[in-house]
DNA sequence: CGTTACGTTGAGGTATCTCAAGACGGGTGG
DNA sequence: CCACCCGTCTTGAGATACCTCAACGTAACG
C-alpha cells in the first residue's frame, strides 16, 4: 500500500477510461500513491440484473456509484402510488449523491438493464478528500455536475409544450453520450417510453407521438428504442419553441 | 487573526442565529480560532435594492450567499426570451451553489425586495474546508440540502395537475418558513403570482385560480400576497392528488 | 408459435392556456 | 383627503394541447 503502484494506475486508466470517477482518480496533483490509496477504496464491478435496485428510499448514505456497464434510473414513488423518474444515469456518470443532504437516500436506483457498478464508500471518500485538497476540489466539481443535471431536468420540466420537452430530452441525452465517448447521433435508448414519460411529466402516448412527429419532420429516425439524430439543428430548434413543424416564423420575443 | 476571538463567536451566534451559514460556522469541532478565521472571510450585510442582481448567468463562481434580510429568486432566460424561475431563496438559506459544477453561474439571482446578503468567497471557503474536516462535512451537507431543494422543485414540476403543484408549493414554503424560525401558517409571499407561475411551469392566471380555489375550499386564506394556512392536512391532501375540492370518498378518480 | 411486454395510432373529453376585461391596492400629486 | 394612475391580481369565455380510453402493431422470448 505504501508502494507507488504504477500497475494500478495503468489499470485504472484503462478500465475507467470514460468513467466519471476518473475525475476523482486522475486529476493533476494526485500521485500514484494517492491513487493507490483510492484504489483500495473503490469496490469494482458489482453486477446487477435488470430491474434490481442498487439502493432504496430511506437507505442510509453508504457510497456513491458509477455504472461501468448498463444504465440506471432513480425514481420516487409518491403517496398516490405513481412513480416519478428523477434521473437517468449512463455508464460513467456518478450518481447516488441525493443522500448527502440528509444522510438518507431520497429515491430508489434501479438498473435499466443488466449492469455493473463501481461503488465508492462515502465515508472513506470524505476522509481521503480531507487529506487531498485536489481530490476535494474534484469531488465538489463532480457533485456540482450532478446538480447541473438536476437543473437540466428542471429546465426540461419547465417547458410547457410536450414537443419541447421531448426534443430537449433527446438533445440532452445526445450531449451526454458524446461526453462519455459514445456516438451521440445514433444510439439505443436504455429506457422505455413510459420511463421517459415519467421523467418528462407526460404520459407515454404523448412521448410516442412526439417521437413520431420528430420522425415525420425528418429531425430524427426512430425504430423502437433505436434513435438516430438526422438534423441536430432542427432538434435544437424544436427544443426552443420551434414547436410546430412548419412554423414559418419561429421568432417571438416577449419583452416588458 | 491568530487570536482566539470569543467576542466574534458571540456576535456570530447572535447575528446569524437563524442563518444556514450557522451550519458552516458553528458545528461541534470548530473552535473559536477556526471560527475567527472563517469570520474574516464572510463579508456581511451587503445591501441590494429590489430587482437588483447579485450575480448573472455566466459570471464566474466567486462566492456563495445567504440573505439576512429579504428574499431572492434565481432565474434563467431561455433563447425564446421566456424567464424560468429555478428557485426562491428565503433569508437564512444558502444559494449560489449552481456554479460549482462548471465554475460559472448558470442562472441569475435577483432580489425580490430590498435585501441584505452575507457572502462567503468560495475559494477561501474551499481552502479552509480543506484544513477543517468538520467544516468540509458541513459544507457537503449544505450543498446536499441545496440539491434537496432542487429535487423538491422537480417533484413539484412532475405533478400534472396544477392544483397539486400549487398546494405542494405552498406546503413546501410553509415548511421552509418553519425551518428558518418564522410563522409557518401565516406569512407574506415575497414573490408575485407571475413568479410563482414561472416556478411551477404554469401561467399566472392558473396560479391565481388555484389560490382562489384553495380559498373557496377553506384550505387557506389569501388576500394578495398574504397567505394563512387554515387546514394543513387538507393542503397536504390537495398536494397529493386529493385535487378536487370536497371529495370525502376517495374513489379512484371522482369529479364533482 | 403463442405469449407477453412494449410501442403506435385514433377518437373524444378536459384541464390549462390564451385573450380580454374588470377589481384591488399602493403610490403620487393636486 | 381625494382623485387618479399604475402594477398586480382576479375572473370570465373560448381555443387547444394533452390526457384518457381503447384497439392494433411490433418485437423479444420461451
Amino acid at each position: 500500500m505504501s508502494d507507488p503502484i504504477p500497475l494500478n494506475l495503468a489499470r485504472l486508466r484503462r478500465t475507467c477510461a470514460e468513467c466519471s470517477l476518473q475525475m476523482l482518480c486522475l486529476p493533476a496533483g494526485v500521485d500514484a500513491e494517492d491513487l493507490g490509496r483510492l484504489d483500495t477504496v473503490v469496490q469494482r464491478r458489482k453486477p446487477l440484473a435488470k430491474g434490481e435496485s442498487l439502493y432504496r428510499t430511506g437507505d442510509p448514505l453508504r457510497a456513491v456509484f458509477v455504472a461501468s456497464e448498463g444504465s440506471f434510473k432513480t425514481v420516487v414513488v409518491n403517496p398516490a402510488g405513481e412513480e416519478h423518474v428523477l434521473g437517468f444515469h449512463l455508464p460513467g456518470e456518478l450518481f447516488g449523491l441525493d443522500a448527502i443532504g440528509s444522510g438518507q437516500h431520497r429515491c430508489e436506483a434501479v438498473a435499466l438493464s443488466d449492469s455493473r457498478v463501481c461503488e465508492l464508500p462515502f465515508s472513506q471518500l470524505a476522509t481521503i478528500a480531507a487529506k487531498l485538497p485536489s481530490l476535494q476540489q474534484q469531488l465538489l466539481r463532480v457533485i456540482g455536475q450532478s446538480a447541473d443535471r438536476d437543473h437540466d431536468h428542471v429546465d426540461v420540466l419547465s417547458r410547457r409544450q410536450a414537443s419541447e420537452r421531448i426534443a430537449l430530452f433527446l438533445h440532452g441525452l445526445s450531449e451526454r453520450y458524446r461526453r462519455i465517448g459514445r456516438p451521440c447521433d445514433d444510439f439505443q435508448l436504455p429506457m422505455s417510453r413510459d420511463e421517459i414519460a415519467r421523467y418528462l411529466g407526460l404520459v407515454l402516448e404523448t412521448v410516442s407521438r412526439g417521437f413520431s412527429r420528430l420522425h415525420e419532420d425528418g429531425v430524427i429516425e426512430v425504430r423502437g428504442r433505436r434513435v438516430r439524430i438526422v438534423d441536430e439543428t432542427a432538434l435544437c430548434l424544436a427544443a426552443n419553441g420551434g414547436s410546430d413543424g412548419a412554423s414559418p416564423q419561429p421568432r417571438k420575443r416577449d419583452r416588458a
